[in-house]
DNA sequence: TGAAATGTTGGGGCG
DNA sequence: ACGCCCCAACATTTC
């Protein structure tokens, strides 16, 4: 056992130096006491049960831990297993003094962290939390009654913005004098099998940095080429009119609060800040699927509205696998789930096209989208794409009405007018006219043979009538207004 | 952060 | 000049 007294601190979604609560206080803690700093991750593929995420946010983790551990230079202890089997053995294998970290929000983190902190502080160590992912803790935003809020608008105006300000973000600490005790074992990033064996991620690392420089340079790019005309542009697919932050916000490469005050410092002295609450109310719409998800834990595999529970889902296995792999005829949609397959991505817009076209014109359960996704976005985040599908399939809280049924070619024509997104995923139809681009099937087929298309071989027929299944969907859902008026 | 159906209005063509 | 019709444009209702 190594002589000297140690701290540490345990990163999970927090996978940054800089505004790291836990990190600042553990290294002012070690100054103070003279002990070692022990900057741990620890990797449990068991920890989420069914609802781990998938291949996509695991290649992201892989890139996101090396970077770690170069900005620690090198002195990150990695080891897998069960958390409490592994900081036990590390109280074994050290004078382990406390131990530090940032809070997670999800039900079995909290369940698990709530158990750790019992059992380390019996033994005599110090075990504290703090508060680093969030803008605001879901258990201090309550309505006037002392409950949780249930609608966005007034949880967010009332809620957070009239509550204190979020915390401003902290500098990295130094950890010049970091360094892990020698012969202490411990699994290499390589081991920790993060990475897939068939290398299917070619086109995500062109396209992504993972890692705290990777965030900080996207959100200044952000800052730089896309705020100032944020509320118009994010809704054009073809253009980077957001800050596709959402995959390092969910490792927290980047603090939520590092954003907040960069954006809002970027529109200092401007009169008009539409672009920036736009924005800014997005950021809010992250905290209040935490706040959904920590208030209403069941929410991952249950309605939030029981009254959906009776909804009769047709789960069709050929329907989802067309719509999983961006086959369904549809330009738009399968543009998204191409996107989704090859870059981890999928722009906002289209997200809630093709989760409206899963739940209501194919009438798939949204757990089978919602496991898609989780299994194929980089950003895979429990809380942001349960909040989300239960939006759109309208069982939510605060959700889209049932009736709210997007129409994929307006969409598409509205949002993607030139259809220059549909191209880029759908090279197919590059050569299809505009006016067509987004409903092949109404092409005249003199049209489609000069554009090089021939639907059935080139490109899918629609695989369902977009009139029809709105309208079967309609009728689905008296099943549920009859229940709701019983 | 919807779309379709239905209702209303007003301009222009035309007998 | 007038009434009538048509229909686009916009507003409201409904799902």
């Amino acid at each position: 056992m190594s002589s000297k007294g140690a701290v540490i601190c345990w990163f999970r979604r927090d996978l940054r130096l800089r505004d790291n609560p836990a990190l600042t206080r553990a290294c002012a803690l070690a100054s103070v006491e003279n002990l070692r700093i022990i900057p741990l991750f620890i990797l449990d593929d068991g920890d989420a049960g069914d609802f781990a995420t998938g291949g996509a946010s695991r290649w992201w983790l892989h890139h996101s831990l090396v970077s770690l551990r170069d900005n620690l230079n090198g002195q990150l202890l990695l080891r897998s297993g069960a958390a409490k089997q592994a900081l036990s053995a590390l109280t074994e294998e050290l004078d382990v003094r406390a131990i530090f970290w940032n809070r997670c929000y999800e039900p079995w983190q909290i369940a698990r962290d709530t158990e750790l902190k019992t059992h380390f502080k019996s033994s005599g160590i110090d075990v504290q939390s703090f508060q680093a992912s969030l803008l605001w803790e879901p258990w201090d935003i309550k309505n006037k009654q002392g409950s949780a809020y249930k609608v966005f608008t007034p949880y967010y105006r009332k809620g957070c913005l009239l509550s204190k300000q979020p915390r401003l973000p902290k500098a990295a600490p130094d950890l010049s004098d970091c360094a892990l005790p020698e012969g202490l074992k411990q699994n290499t990033i390589d081991e920790l099998g993060l990475l897939p064996s068939i290398p299917w991620y070619e086109q995500m690392q062109n396209e992504w940095q993972p890692g705290e420089q990777g965030a900080s340079d996207r959100l200044t790019q952000y800052i730089e080429s896309a705020a100032f005309a944020y509320r118009d542009q994010r809704n054009i697919p073809s253009v980077v009119g957001t800050s596709r932050l959402s995959p390092s916000l969910h490792y927290g490469e980047l603090s939520p609060n590092q954003v907040w005050y960069a954006v809002k410092h970027a529109f200092e002295g401007r009169e008009d800040d539409k672009h920036l609450d736009t924005y800014l109310s997005e950021l809010g719409w992250r905290e209040f699927s935490y706040y959904l998800l920590y208030h209403f834990p069941h929410i991952p595999s249950d309605s939030f509205n029981a009254k959906f529970d009776v909804f009769k889902w047709e789960n069709a296995p050929e329907k989802l696998r067309a719509w999983q792999t961006g086959n369904t005829g549809i330009p738009i949609i399968d543009a998204g789930m191409r996107e989704l397959w090859q870059t981890g991505y999928m722009h906002n817009r289209v997200r809630m096209v093709v989760g409206s076209f899963l739940v209501k014109n194919l009438r798939c359960d949204w757990r089978l989208g919602e496991a898609w996704f989780r299994d194929c976005l980089l950003d895979a985040d429990l809380a942001a794409n349960v909040a989300s599908w239960q939006w759109v399939a309208g069982s939510g809280a605060d959700a889209a009405p049932y009736f709210r049924i997007f129409n994929p070619v307006l969409q598409g024509e509205k949002f993607d007018s030139d259809g220059e997104y549909v191209k880029k995923y759908c090279p197919e139809l590059a050569e299809v006219p505009k006016k067509f681009i987004h409903k092949p099937w109404e092409a005249p087929s003199d049209i489609l043979k000069d554009a090089g298309v021939w639907l059935g071989t080139d490109y899918p027929h629609p695989i369902v009538d977009l009139k029809e299944s709105r309208e079967a969907a309609l009728d689905a859902y008296e099943v549920v207004k009859a229940a709701s008026n019983a």
